[in-house]
DNA sequence: CGTTCCCTTGAGTAGTTTCAATACTTGTGG
DNA sequence: CCACAAGTATTGAAACTACTCAAGGGAACG
């Protein structure tokens, strides 16, 4: 299976050509494991490489002062610090929620391919703007709905997420996440992001033990969360036929 | 005055070549004013034109059932849709939040500028990066700080981005928005932002009153904030000399 | 000069936090 | 195999933050 199998899977892969896929495989130059809670980029240093997550979860993190803010989940298919390349910097720092593989990307390697093929130089830019969907869905989250439907339009959208690269959980989505993660992300106290799990499970919503999540009813999940998968830009809305590639 | 003028003003926009800010002037093919309140562009319709601010403020709403959410803010110089413009379609409304004036760029003139032009279409790539790394900072502020260091938060934010695009406030910064807008901001009933506004008051961290904010210590404000303005990318900090284009 | 929208204030309720204490898991070494 | 340690999960109680409902006051606009 190639490292790069889960880019953009489910939004829009299909319009690399067979050349472009290969070019973009071959950019990787190499993979590396790394433990839960590894730091993998910190913020306001260099960014010398780029990274891929090929297996497993990174968080974003903001911390200030004691307190640590998760602002953002990356899956597999996902570059993590694609603002770096542009803006030579992060924001964020970069931790491993788990066991994860990543593969790396030299900037030089990035540039040259960002500047002599298009379809690449699009995918990019469209991989950063498909983040920002995702951070304006969480703020809008995050202000409107309480804490238990956070949780589960959290899951919900990470189920949506690995869906589009391809992995399909049925009766348990597992994670590596602890109820500390959880309330980390969803901005509340550890103890309020347990008792919200805990009414998760009395409402028959679903039931998270460690970060696994059980439940026979998706739908069910998702309407609760008042989840609606448009802002992932999923497969079914391709533009019209337009051309909008970066280059002619 | 150029209408492109404060486009990432403060934000290497000094990387144009002068027939590059030229190009990017004659690409706005229309400008039009729109009143308060009025929707600029809807969600999930398809992007024909992209919007660049050029006088005034731009809000980026999500609205579900009776419920607004405001996920972001523009000012002068922001390209407002530009998401549309790779996507095909915006995950937000855009509405106009006062007396607005905006250029328009058709979709065309953008994906040509875009291919032909390296410059431009770094640029237009890294107005989207800043926009993602606002939106990231708006996750950490909503999880991390009460409800009257978010609204001194914002105001601090607008204070710096304005001053980017060569805007310097001293005394009083003016805005058109309301306590109901506040609200919708920070995640908070219209009622409970006024009593933060009542709190700054009282505090004498800074007087919002009808959205006009008066401070004599800015200084002394984005402290209270705890607002750090790295995450704007403002210029101070182009990456070193590596280079990054889209295009050799 | 009245209508309308916005701001302000009060009281009761619900959601969330902190502090504190008690279990449960998992991994490690004896 | 058991005991222990460390991290994670759970529960209770008091304090605080924020929400809703409700009513009154102020500023802007026609």
């Amino acid at each position: 299976m190639r490292r790069t199998e889960r880019f953009l899977a489910g939004r829009q892969r299909e319009r690399f050509s067979g050349d472009d896929l290969d070019h973009f495989e071959s950019m990787i130059n190499g993979v590396k494991e790394h433990q839960d809670g590894r730091f993998l980029v910190k913020q306001k240093t260099w960014v010398e490489n780029c990274h891929l997550v090929i297996e497993g979860f990174v968080f974003r993190t903001i911390q200030v002062d004691t307190r640590r803010r998760i602002v953002g989940l990356n899956v597999p298919g996902d570059f993590i610090d694609l603002h770096g390349f542009v803006l030579g910097q992060l924001d964020y720092d970069l931790v491993a929620a788990g066991p994860v593989k990543v593969g790396s990307v030299p900037r030089e390697r990035l540039a040259e391919a960002v500047s002599q093929r298009p379809a690449i130089a699009r995918a990019m830019w469209l991989a950063t703007l498909l983040d920002g969907s995702i951070h304006r869905r969480w703020i809008q989250i995050l202000g409107q709905l309480e804490t238990p439907r956070r949780i589960a339009h959290f899951y919900a959208e990470l189920h949506a997420r690995l869906e589009l690269v391809g992995r399909k959980h049925a009766g348990v989505l597992r994670t590596p996440f602890t109820q500390i993660d959880l309330g980390d992300m969803c901005g509340v106290s550890t103890i309020h992001a347990n008792r919200a799990v805990g009414k998760l499970r009395k409402l028959g919503v679903c039931d998270i033990r460690r970060g696994d999540l059980y439940t026979n009813d998706w739908a069910e999940l998702k309407r609760y969360a008042c989840f609606d998968d448009g802002y992932l830009h999923g497969g079914g809305t391709p533009p019209p036929a337009a051309d909008y590639r970066l280059r002619a």
